[in-house]
DNA sequence: CAATATCGCTACTAATATTGTAGCATTCTT
DNA sequence: AAGAATGCTACAATATTAGTAGCGATATTG
């Protein structure tokens, strides 16, 4: 698959829009799940197949070239790491960690 | 593909945790920018489609069910459109626009 | 310094998801 | 009542992801 840049075509929309490349990226298994991981701190290629539960080196390796060509991760002596863009990426997604529980509470009233 | 229950078992992730299955449902194709086109204002199905520069039926409806289960959108006389929930959730998202459009242009800086 | 272990990553196949097209049944329009 | 539009299903083709094995390189141990 090809790497979403934003100014070119992407998968599903030929707009252009950077918010739709980085939708497309973010629409991407274990995009934003690698984000997610690499916020609690940097590291190594098979800690972070560790902490993303036993995802496939070769999806990880593909996602993390992605990201890196995009500057959201980069990779380092101490390993992969978050870039600037990433941290700030991060922090707008950061809520839905606690919005995810009051969803998930919701869901469970609204079944019951 | 089986719809992301936060407390249940996900794709990629066996924990439960409400987190992971939101992970799992947005990192499908086409979930987050179904989300961003339903706040423009609702849709009827055909509508929608458009929208989304001619997703196929067969994934949209694929699509609208999981976020109806997980009760992001509904069905109306008017169309689909957000719930409160959904309409939470793109109020987390919605400043991906306007960075995607700072980080677009760091792109192409650092690639200069 | 040789043996062993760990690491980053590639190669490959099987399983699963998405795309694309055709079209059916139902409801609107005239 | 005939035609057009709508919501959606079916299904085959294609693309993506999962899973496993393992190679070459560096680090660690004895």
């Amino acid at each position: 698959m090809s790497i979403p840049m934003p100014g070119e075509q992407v998968r599903g929309s030929k707009t252009g829009k950077p918010i739709m490349a980085l939708l497309d990226l973010l629409g991407r298994t274990w995009s934003l799940g690698i984000i997610w991981q690499l916020h609690q701190g940097s590291a190594t290629f098979r800690e972070l197949q560790q902490r993303c539960e036993q995802i496939s080196p070769s999806l990880l390796n593909t996602r993390l070239k992605e990201l890196k060509t995009l500057h959201l991760v980069d990779s380092t002596t101490n390993g992969y790491q978050l870039t600037i863009s990433g941290e700030e990426l991060f922090a707008i997604i950061s809520p839905l960690g606690e919005w995810s529980s009051q969803w998930a509470n919701q869901i469970k009233k609204e079944n019951a």
